[in-house]
RNA sequence: GCCGGCGUAGCUCAAUGGUAGAGCACCUGUUUUGUAAACAGGCGGUUGCGGGUUCGAAUCCCAUCGCCGGCUCCA
């Protein structure tokens, strides 16, 4: 059963087809649902709808809601209703659906006026019922959503019982692009993005760096805490150290190409080697190495017709799509005793992904960003406290941040794939020990099947952007691939070599994405301890500008990030600035001021609060900076 | 990558085939100000980049780069 809001949009989705069909007798429907905003439906037609269309499909759609149609729900058999799709001419993409509808189910279409669709319901009684709609826009989808499928035309809308609601709603659209971290980013100088630099390659102004400065301070704290070792780890890694961990040529549609070897390069061109070849030979290995790997992975992991003779392999470099490997290697590069476990290394790792250019957005999705990353090395007991504390950490990051509004999944295999590496026994350990883990922390959190990555079970912590785009932040990962690849051990109370378990952890996921989900969290008006501008000085006159400047020396001293403004403006319009400028301090300093060793507070949250004294004030500041306090609603 | 839309000054926008303009920001001067915009002047553009059509292109066409909304993808 559908909600009344989701029965309501169902309807108007029909409403739309009907619209559609009026205009464009044409067109060929496919499936129009509703979703959490609103609704939409696909149709597959040569005409290409533009914005005029969406105008003129709505006031259609206003005729067949006036039209008052009711809804009738009608059932058929599996032949009759191929014979209804045939007679509409709809069996394109109809006669698909009606197969995907299982045998025991009943078949339903739904008819208002002329239009009828296959449809498992349920509608309102009337078209009437639908007095608050609006279409938002077009967008190609893939039908099925398969790129290999023919994309069709997606018509967005969105509905709402009343008309004040949609309203509404429609404020709300706007009010969230106030709020957007690229607007935000610019208005308030955080970072750039510079089409000569490339796509989705972040510049972090000094504005920026400081919130990302202030960040990694926070959680470096809480880590050495918690027991980590920093380590630091270069921006690329040999072709071998990816073809080891198996992450080349797996992943190379997601990496930057790589760099070669100037001196097998130009041995190549000199030898007329072709570009298909220079590829294959990128992508190849020894004969040792496959047969090394197949050993320890226990399967054919490397195929023969990867292997060619050594002298020719090409040598190069990767830009690192992720930071495991090195920290793999720095584990490797001593023996470890049980006692030594859990090794915990973090680094603040930069890494570069070959994302299409599409899905590019902002700070939220980049091609190249800093992982707030660790690898834990441990035995197979540590796993579940160990999964346990990189979750608390996640909270505790948020829970200071004051973001409450996240959700948690936790991705197991899916049941029918086999893509997975591992024990079938570790792995339901893994999973067990991430459900567990998730139930200790007493957070809400759904099990996904088919969301884990190929070699463990994971943790994610979802979150929303400003227009209703989830993303991935924090993310907790078993592994049990890694270890293997690479033949990590450790020497357990036995004597013997045993193999320890890897767990990959980023609280912040990245610093650029939860940077992006940061600046729209706080729509601009961070908490003290992060704001780039802490306290404005603003001068009533130039007759109080030597106080104001020993006044300044004495926060900056203090160590907070204050400036002076000494403009030649009226007050309100330094006001203003540092409105617009989202500072949380502004202290008015004029005459009255100057005599009293004092300045007048205006706080972003409550406006004038009246004059204290200087060395109040440096206290009161400095303590909301180390209690990392929440702004003030 | 795919579908669609959009690129004019740092920002917001105007000019629809006939001399590229306004407000804000910035700079200079005047003003010395009490909690969200003082006044005047000035600076700023090869209209994303490259071709084409035309006597003439910001405007029309082609190509390309980038951005936006979706789709697909996301180790």
């Amino acid at each position: 059963m559908m909600s009344p809001l989701e029965e309501l949009r169902h309807s108007a989705s029909h409403i739309l087809a009907t619209a559609v069909l009026r205009l464009f007798p044409e067109a060929k429907l496919d499936i129009g649902p509703p979703t959490d905003t609103g609704f939409y439906y696909d149709f597959d037609l040569d005409h290409k709808f533009t914005a005029d269309d969406l105008l003129k499909i709505e006031a259609e759609m206003k005729k067949v809601a006036d039209e008052n149609q009711p809804f009738y729900r009608k059932e058929v058999s599996r032949d009759e209703a191929v014979e209804i799709i045939k007679s509409r001419g709809q069996e394109r993409y109809k006669l698909g659906r009606l197969a995907d509808i299982p045998a025991d189910e009943k078949i339903s279409f739904y008819q208002n006026g002329e239009f009828m669709d296959l449809c498992a319901g349920t509608h309102v009684r009337y078209s009437s019922k639908l007095k608050a709609f609006k279409l938002l826009s077009i967008a190609g989808a893939y039908h099925r959503g398969d790129e290999k499928n023919k994309q069709l035309q997606r018509i967005y809308g969105t509905a709402f019982p009343t008309k004040d609601e949609l309203a509404a709603y429609l404020v709300q659209l706007e009010q969230a692009k106030l709020r957007d971290h690229r607007r935000l980013g610019r208005d308030l100088k955080l970072f750039h993005i510079d089409e000569d630099v490339g796509q989705g390659l972040i510049l972090w102004t000094p504005n920026g760096s400081i919130l990302r400065q202030e960040l990694q301070t926070f959680i470096s704290g809480e880590l050495r805490k918690q027991g980590y070792s920093q380590v630091f780890t270069p921006h690329i890694g040999s072709l071998a150290l990816y073809k080891t961990s198996g992450h080349f040529p797996y992943y190379k549609d997601s990496q930057f190409p790589p760099i070669v070897e100037r001196e097998f390069m130009d041995k190549l061109i000199g030898a007329g080697c072709s570009c298909a070849e220079m590829a294959n030979r990128v992508e190849a290995v020894s004969a040792h190495f496959a047969a090394q790997v197949n050993a320890r992975t226990g399967a054919e992991t490397i195929t023969a017709d990867r292997v060619l003779p050594d002298d020719q392999l090409l040598h190069g470099f990767m830009l690192k799509p992720m930071n495991c490997p090195h920290h793999v290697k720095i584990y490797a590069s001593q023996p470890h005793s049980y006692r030594d476990l859990p090794v915990r290394l973090a680094e603040f790792g930069t890494v570069y992904r070959w994302e299409q250019s599409g899905e590019l957005n902002g700070m939220t999705r980049v091609r190249g960003f800093t992982q707030d990353d660790a690898h834990l090395f441990c035995t197979e007991e540590q796993v579940p406290g160990e999964i346990l504390k990189c979750l608390e950490l996640v909270k505790i990051i948020l829970t200071t941040l004051g973001m409450a509004d996240y959700r948690v999944r936790v991705g197991l295999r899916d049941p029918d794939s086999n893509k997975y590496t591992g024990e079938a026994a570790n792995w339901d350990k893994a999973e067990a020990a991430c459900r567990d883990a998730a139930k200790t922390l007493g957070v809400p959190f759904t099990e996904e099947p088919g969301e884990a990555a190929f070699y463990g079970p994971k943790i994610d912590f979802m979150i929303r952007d400003v227009i209703g785009r989830e993303w991935q932040l924090g993310t907790v990962q078993v592994d049990y691939n890694l270890p293997v690849r690479f033949d990590l051990t450790y020497i357990g109370a036995d004597n013997a070599a045993h193999r320890p378990v890897m767990i990959h952890r980023a609280p912040f996921g990245s610093m650029e994405r939860f940077c992006g989900v940061l600046i729209e969290h706080f729509g601009g008006d961070f908490p003290l301890w992060l704001a780039p501008e802490q306290i404005r000085l603003v001068t009533i006159s130039e007759k109080v500008d030597d106080y104001a400047k020993a006044t300044l020396d004495q926060f900056v001293a203090a160590g907070l990030r204050a400036s002076l403004d000494t403009h030649s403006d009226k007050l309100g319009a330094k006001i203003r600035r540092a409105e617009l400028d989202k500072i949380p301090y502004t202290l008015v300093i004029g005459q009255k001021e100057a005599e009293l060793q004092s300045a007048s507070v205006r706080s972003r949250a409550k406006g004038d609060e009246g004059t204290h004294p200087v060395a109040t004030l440096l206290t009161r500041f400095a303590n909301e900076v180390a209690t990392r306090a929440l702004p003030e609603k």
